[in-house]
DNA sequence: TAAGCGAATGATAATCGTTCTCATTATACT
DNA sequence: AGTATAATGAGAACGATTATCATTCGCTTA
């Protein structure tokens, strides 16, 4: 696991917005709340993430709206998303993880992360369904 | 799960080629297929695929570029991907099968289908990381 | 401590995937 | 056939992300 001993400033900043929020944030979302605290620039906030993104400190999921979300590594990341109103829901049970750590012996492939969606349509949406 | 008898052309055009490749396609790729087939605008194929989405026919995953990368929803969808390079490397084995059976029985959720997807450095990409 | 140099930054323009608009055309129903 | 309704294609608009570039920062070396 690739861990710098110490991380550029903006890094940093970037990576205690996002571990204190309890949701997955936008990347203007996140320019939003730094803008509060420092000068910083929509671009600088991208680099950072995409930089975190290579270290796997940070990983994003795309929005239904297009958008991607970012959040830290340590989050779980496994939603019940509703293709409909596009709402997300937390699940709290994860049947992966021994399957990537067996991954971790029998690929040549440095495993950081995994994401687990599950798609389809929640129940106030049911009924709207044409 | 919804199955429509008859799907309105432009759909099943859409589906079909989707399902006539066996990987994921971009929404422009797709159009560009299409074209060659018949007339139909860049429009028409993004409100076939989101129809198709809705209706538990087609899902999608974002590609590290940004776009939206869609395929019939029969096939599998698991994936390692590189964050390096972008490259995907599909998985045959699947473990969350019976985790989403289980789903439809225990939430308030009508589940048309998941992704499974890890993200790491794949091997070529592992020396060149900074 | 000052000078020099390469990397990082912020502002903004450019890019590009996706969505919206609207005039036109196809479809369904009577 | 006649009319209402939905679907379509073309292109404009939108918005998230990326590229550009002049400036600033941080570090090394004299």
């Amino acid at each position: 696991m690739p861990y710098p001993s110490r991380l550029p400033r903006n890094q940093q900043a970037v990576l205690d917005v996002l571990s204190q929020q309890s949701h997955p944030l936008s990347a203007q979302e996140l320019y939003g709340v730094l803008r509060q605290q420092q000068l910083i620039g929509l671009a600088t906030v991208y680099r950072a993430l995409e930089t975190l993104k290579l270290r796997g400190l940070v990983q994003s999921r795309a929005d239904t709206s297009g958008e991607s979300l970012y959040s830290p590594v340590e989050q779980d990341q496994h939603y019940l998303t509703c293709l409909q109103c596009g709402r997300s829901f937390p699940l709290d049970r994860c049947p992966v993880q021994e399957l990537e750590e067996h991954l971790q012996y029998s690929v040549p492939f440095k495993v950081y992360y995994h994401t687990l969606e599950f798609f389809g349509i929640c129940e106030p949406c049911i009924e709207s369904v044409d």
